[in-house]
DNA sequence: TTATGAAAACTGGTTTACCAAATTGGTTGT
DNA sequence: ACAACCAATTTGGTAAACCAGTTTTCATAA
């Protein structure tokens, strides 16, 4: 079983920083990238992590807390901690809690969302590899197959925004757009309609950027994209 | 077992689940502010704090441990716990946990240095009242100052671009500013030189940004910043 | 009145034991 | 052979007691 595997390379790690509880904290995330633990996968229970790393319970508890609420780890009472996909939900409270971004202010979260993502396709449109571009259009097509059977694809709409990020080769700029796409996708939950022809249109949309990344056009790929924001804009000009 | 782990991983809305978690986090940031706690200041021992909010103790120390993480207090064993400064430093740790920013990559933090804040400027040529005009020309002055005394002035420096993202007026791009502000500083302490030449220069193009934000004009306010930069896009040519 | 110092109270940290929910694996009934 | 069920085990969560320093208190001596 996988927790076999884990606690075979603990047991080799025995030398650990027992000190701090950060320093548990990164043993357990280099665990997890270490043996390439996926999203589902289970942690070792934390009684058996607090044997093999030879520190109390209370520090596994610590730091896998501090996982959890990076997002990087979901653990479920009475079960045990999974590795969840996409780990970024936390650094979205953080935002708020910690540099006092007060709730309502969307505005300033759309504005500075059209300026990230103009940077970035524009820099995935010039950098690009061929298996991002691959990404890309796999993206487009969880889309669209979400759109033609009339499901909700704010989800699939974000994650395509986010494959582009990434392409940009900038991992500050995709950091980013990760870290204020929880709360895009939390706003435009609530309000925004989903009729087809709307739809169809932001298929359409999506597809122009697509290709300008594909010519690797900046001007072109801005100007999709900006095209793409003319509704979002409004929604800026409208709430001034 | 296995729909848990489906339906955990289709559930999009962690924040919802967190919420609970940090509830008592929430209550202790609130209890800093009601009693306008500051820096220095000490924080109720965790037993007072237990009993007050209705809580356990595990659930007080989890949360306080979340607050020293985030470096808005410091815990000192025997003793308690004290409210430090912003905790902006401790985001920095965390921004380079959890975006996986690696060491070397500062080429995406100065390149994204450079979008962010020239959108900032841009904005804040457009919004900034006087009393944050007000702001930037004290900024300005205090980097003058250390320059002209042979200080080192690179967080004034630093200081006199974040009261910029300020004025504009955007709380996500001037959070973002204050999130990247660390490591630039980091940075450029290691290796910028500063002989005296270039320091007034330095200061002629911080007056020129400022001149342009306080006649409002924001083209001048954008190539006023470009012109700033020019250095540091030099430096972006150069590690390509 | 002030200085001293020891004891009492209080602090965060740790350990331990226990709880209830969830998993697990075997058993039983069909 | 298969499904349903049940009990033992394992899980994270909780609470209380204890530990080792720190801080406060206050009686006592200078």
């Amino acid at each position: 079983m996988l927790n076999k595997v884990i606690q075979d390379s603990l047991n080799i790690n025995h030398a650990i920083d027992l000190e701090e509880d950060i320093h548990v904290f990164n043993s357990i995330k280099d665990l997890i990238k270490k043996h390439n633990l996926e999203e589902g996968d289970k942690l070792p229970s934390e009684r058996k992590l607090s044997e093999k790393l030879g520190v109390s319970r209370n520090q596994i508890r610590s730091a896998v807390q501090k996982l959890e609420f990076y997002g990087i780890v979901k653990t479920m009472p009475q079960s045990g901690s999974v590795i969840t996909g996409i780990g970024v939900p936390a650094i979205n409270n953080m935002m708020k809690d910690v540099l006092e971004l007060d709730a309502p202010d969307f505005k300033s979260l759309v504005e500075t969302r059209i300026i990230i993502e103009n940077a970035a396709v524009r820099l995935a449109a010039q950098r690009r590899t061929a298996k991002e571009l691959e990404e890309i259009e796999n993206a487009q097509l969880d889309f669209t197959r979400k759109i033609l059977n009339n499901e909700p694809a704010l989800i699939e709409d974000i994650k395509f925004h986010l494959t582009i990020s990434k392409a940009s080769g900038n991992k500050v700029l995709h950091g980013i757009m990760k870290l204020i796409a929880p709360d895009i996708i939390a706003h435009f939950n609530k309000e925004q309609v989903c009729d087809r022809t709307k739809a169809e249109k932001l298929i359409n949309e999506h597809n122009d950027v697509l290709e300008a990344i594909r010519n690797q056009s900046v001007p072109e790929a801005s100007e999709s994209l900006n095209v793409h924001f003319t509704s979002l804009k409004n929604y800026l000009q409208n709430n001034n």
